[in-house]
DNA sequence: TTTTAAAACAGACAAATGTATGCTATATGT
DNA sequence: ACATATAGCATACATTTGTCTGTTTTAAAA
């Protein structure tokens, strides 16, 4: 009937198609009728069907619930993966670690897969000269090596720690906290077990 | 034709469903029997009801998609909102930066809305004592008050400044640095503007 | 005002999808 | 070796869901 006015509702039906979308639950077309408290399905299925065509969802033909977010578009992220959060790496065992999370981040992803990723969260003060403090998650890539001034995640006596990589020239490597009281690790560049880099640093307040 | 050890396939099943759940796409039953090779729909559903029985996969009864991750909402990222990337807030116009962002930032809400939040990129240094560096992504909360301890962004002569506010007996508020080298800002209170209250920092590294 | 396109409604059909029943084969424990 | 639960197969059916055709109403443009 034309009740509202133009595109108005067509903005409501693509904010309800998009946290649906990014909440993981893709809607039926009936189910944004529903929402919508349209009585005829083919009334926001003309919305979704715009809304393509627009370019601002996209869509699997023929299959249920198949609207998505258009796969790459310049003012969305466009590469999200989902990181395991680990609790702990205990000695090595990183792989498995992964298989069973604490839950998962979204991160927007510059060229690292996903299986690259994983996050951890800080525990102790020997960062907070870098603003990495505790409690904050830092989103690591997997990497057996490092260069200087890398801050790394490395096993240090069966436990998982968070570094500044530091490699000198005689063989030997150091792993430096960034508060003066605590005191760097010195360990042969061969002993040193690097899991990965820190990419990035989060904190919830 | 119980071809299997016992239990194998059931973990591949449940890695394929948690995966596509992850990524947003909830599988049907017989995309799961075709990711398997399973000649009978049956097979697939059967590991898919197994799994529910056990709960580690939780089910809408007759709905296409049906398939979810358990309750455990820190698991998947439930609500993740799109939220804008300001450039810079010029005097209080934040309504109309946030209509033309620089990009979009992926977060997970936990219970605010979209159109509350906003991203700001961090400039100088008068928060490194908070683990706040210069071009740290701070992720903002709308609201127009604060409380002590808060670190908010406010309008400071016409800018957008991060501080830690401070709400003083006698009518007076304080906006603190986070670094001896800088000095607190003493405003009235009913002079002071805050555009909201910083509920995350991202650093990327 | 007239015209036009968008918004919405109504009913129907077909494909996708969840669900059910009965059967066979095999790994596993006793 | 035997019993048994599990893994898997085949087929069918019911519901959900995507899709289509046609009509009516109304906001916005001409």
């Amino acid at each position: 009937m034309g009740r509202t006015p133009r595109g108005k509702t067509r903005e409501q039906v693509f904010a309800f198609v998009r946290d649906r979308l990014l909440a993981g639950r893709p809607p039926t077309v009936r189910e944004v009728q529903a929402a919508f408290g349209f009585r005829a399905v083919q009334t926001a299925r003309a919305h979704l069907e715009r809304l393509v065509e627009q370019g601002r969802l996209a869509v699997d033909r023929g299959r249920a619930r198949g609207y998505r977010l258009p796969g790459r578009t310049s003012d969305a992220p466009s590469r999200t993966r989902l990181v395991p959060l680990l609790g702990r790496v205990p000695a090595g065992a990183l792989d498995e670690a992964v298989e069973d999370p604490d839950g998962y981040l979204r991160v927007d992803a510059r060229g690292a897969a996903s299986d690259e990723l994983f996050a951890l969260r800080v525990r102790g003060e020997s960062m907070v000269g870098a603003g990495i403090l505790p409690g904050d998650t830092v989103i690591v890539r997997r990497q057996p090596t490092a260069r200087t001034g890398d801050i790394v995640v490395a096993l240090v006596d069966h436990d998982a720690t968070v570094k500044t990589f530091v490699s000198r020239g005689d063989g030997r490597v150091t792993l430096r906290p960034e508060n003066p009281a605590f005191d760097p690790i010195e360990l042969d560049a061969d002993a040193v077990v690097i899991l990965g880099r820190v990419i990035e640093v989060r904190r919830a307040l």
